[in-house]
Order: structure tokens, then C-alpha cells, then sequence
DNA sequence: ACTCTAGTTGAACCGAGATTCAAATACGAG
DNA sequence: CTCGTATTTGAATCTCGGTTCAACTAGAGT
């Protein structure tokens, strides 16, 4: 049996079962037990904590988000020149690989929002903050002269979201000659026509 | 009791009824009375033609990929001006609202492609064949003098297909303020910086 | 050390969906 | 018109996942 736990804290590991369930199985093809395996436990303390499986399920989507969101934050957090900025920033809205846990839950969600109001709500929303972000950037960048756009902000940042998201399906899909770093390259492609700047990567990674 | 229908002509009727409804429940969501009912059969007909689901839908996703390239090749055959065949291509990529059957089932796969190979197959397939029919075009348009190319053109068809997807599941998630027409105006936008085209739409629709 | 309770198990139950198959039947060939 | 076969049904069976719940702890509070 596994060791026993405080409701939080239980519920935390439940929503991380969750989230690997639907990624093995998908959001709806997932399945009580498969959640309860992966939590250590069996299917009946799962439906303690949540009666309603629903309810897991979107716990774990809106959790997934909020750690996808919140890692691209802190990476970008530490720098000052905005074309840096703006080139690690695209580098993290893309999947490490084809393996990528957090992104292929992202994309997990994109048939079902088409079915579930909650899920669509879910996905504008981080749509939506990702595209203040890179607003933001690029204000800034302009602001400080070494962006000239070529655009309205909001329609770079649109585009540039748009692209990343695109660029995540085709690397989870495991596309033979796009990957991340391919990925990268083709939305900086676009970045430099809309600002007007080399955007030449310093370091790597 | 439905009619009796020949083989052929009841394999199609099926691959019909699972597009819809795998559009309604999900890829992995979908169940066999459910695909049986849209078709007007019982479940054990549908056995008797696909005695594997899975093999049923796959041919359902082929289907329907196939019907949606069609579709865009023969919108845009009889175009001759290159920035006009540029903006019906576009137009044609995107779904007409929310409920567009053809991109839903799209959108659908996704996600599914994480883990099953033959769907991720699928998708980068139809990408290619995306770019390539872009490619066809933006070359074609250098060749007239009438773009003028910023970067190599495959990279610029990468971007656009890339857009589509990605305004396509935003307006299949309801976004509030991305609709197909404004879909659109975003991907141009960055048409327009690529070709150094104004693309102005001559004819709606 | 002794509750007392929250968390967990495991078995029992229920219903739904997949699968099988004999029987029924529509339809085409001759 | 009749036969033969391809198609479909519908019922029986089987399996599996969801749900319920009484019993069993582990551990916190006193």
C-alpha cells in the first residue's frame, strides 16, 4: 500500500496521474484505473478525492497549463537585452522533443476544445497571456530601438504564438525534419522580418 | 432497418458515420454503437465490415484529410494571378466557423498523434503536402516578378501552413476575437512582409 | 498510550460496450 | 420465380470499467 497522505497532498499526486494517464491514453480515452495505477493506489481512493473524474481531468489540464506558462516566465525572467529575450522566449514555447511531457498534454487538448467549452476556455486563455508576452517583448524592444516593427505589436505577437503552437504539433508528431531546433529557426525567420532585427542567438540554450 | 447496401458502398457510408462520430466523442472517446448509429446499423454490421475499430477509423482520418486537400486543390484551380491564388489558398486552409466538420477532425488527431505512429504519419504528410502546394505558388509568383521573396520559399510555406494549423484551432476553440476573416488578415499580414506583396482581395469569398 | 478520524483497501455489484453467432432477409444471378 | 449468397439483425455471452461500501489502518491530536 502506498504511503498515506494528506488531502493536498494527495490531491497533487492524483493531478499528476492524471496528467500522465491522458497523455498515455488521451483525455478521453483515459480511464479510472489507469489514473489509480499511476497514482499507487486503486481506483476507489481516487474517487474519494474526486467523485467526479471530470473534474480531475480539468484540474490536471488547468495544472499542466499553469506549469507550461509559468517555467517560459522564469526562463525569460533573468534578461535584460530584448532580442535575447525574444529568442529564448520562442525556445521555450516549443517542446524539448517528440517526448515532451508538458506539451504533449497541450496538444491533447486541441480536439477536445472543439467538444468541451472548459477546455476551449483553457487554451484561449493561454493563448491569450502568451501573445501579452510577447507583446510586451517586442514593446519594449521597440521602445529601446532595437526592434523596428514591421507590424501592429498585437499581430506579431498573434503570429508568433500561432507559430510556436503549429511548430509543437509538428515536433510531437515527430515530423523528420522539423525539430526544435529546425522550429526555432523557421519562427526566427519570421521574428526578423517583423522587427527588423538579426535576432543572432549568444549562447545556446 | 437500414437498406442493404454493396460493400463498397457501405465501407463509405461507415467511414462517414465514424468521422462524425469521432467529431462528437473523441478519437480514443469514440465507441462502436455510437459509429453504428450515425450509420443507421447495428453494431454487429459494422463488425461484419471493419472487424477492427481501428482500422475503421484510421481509414475515416485518410478520408478525411483526403477530402480536405481536394477541396483546397480544386478551390484554387482555376486561379491564374498568383496573389490571388495566394489569398483563396489561405481562406481555403481555414475552417469556416467553430463547427467545421473537416478541420474538427483534424484538430482531432493532434493530439492522438503523440502516441500512435500511423496518425502522426498522417498529419506530416498533409503538412508536406502543404507546403509543398504553397511552394508551388510563392515560386510560381517570383517567376511573374510578382513577389518578391524575402526568405527561400520553403520556409515561407513551413510558416504559413504553420499558421493555418495553428488560427485553425483557435477558431475551432471559440477564440473570441480570432474568427476565420480575422484568421486571415493575421496570416496575410505576414504574407505580406514575406512577398512583398500587398495581396489585396480582389472578390470576397 | 489511547482515541478518533481521514485515507485507503478490496470485494461486491452494476451497467455498458465488445464480440460472437445463428437466424432472418434482401437482393442479384440465372 | 427460385436459389444462393451477402448483408444485417438481435439475442446471448463475456469482459471490463465505474461505483458503492463495510472494514481496516496509519497517523494526528490529546
Amino acid at each position: 500500500m502506498s504511503q498515506r497522505k494528506s488531502k493536498a497532498d494527495r490531491r497533487l499526486d492524483l493531478i499528476d496521474a492524471a496528467r500522465r494517464a491522458m497523455i498515455q491514453h488521451g483525455t478521453e480515452g483515459v480511464h479510472l484505473n489507469q489514473i489509480a495505477e499511476e497514482a499507487g493506489l486503486t481506483s476507489g481512493a481516487v474517487l474519494y478525492h474526486y467523485p467526479n473524474l471530470r473534474d480531475l481531468l480539468i484540474e490536471a489540464h488547468q495544472a499542466g497549463m499553469e506549469r507550461f506558462y509559468e517555467r517560459r516566465v522564469k526562463k525569460i525572467s533573468g534578461i535584460a537585452d530584448p532580442a535575447q529575450k525574444l529568442i529564448v522566449t520562442i525556445r521555450s514555447g516549443l517542446p524539448e522533443g517528440p517526448d515532451d511531457a508538458g506539451v504533449r498534454l497541450l496538444c491533447e487538448l486541441g480536439g477536445a476544445a472543439g467538444r468541451n467549452r472548459v477546455y476551449a476556455t483553457l487554451l484561449t486563455t493561454l493563448f491569450d497571456r502568451q501573445v501579452s508576452m510577447y507583446q510586451t517583448i517586442l514593446e519594449t524592444g521597440a521602445a529601446h530601438g532595437v526592434f523596428t516593427l514591421a507590424q501592429d505589436s498585437e499581430i506579431i505577437a498573434r503570429n508568433l504564438v500561432a507559430l510556436e503552437d503549429a511548430y509543437g504539433y509538428r515536433i510531437i508528431a515527430r515530423h523528420h525534419s522539423i525539430d526544435p531546433e529546425k522550429a526555432v529557426e523557421l519562427i526566427l525567420d519570421h521574428a526578423r522580418l517583423a522587427t527588423g532585427n538579426p535576432l543572432k542567438p549568444t549562447t545556446r540554450r
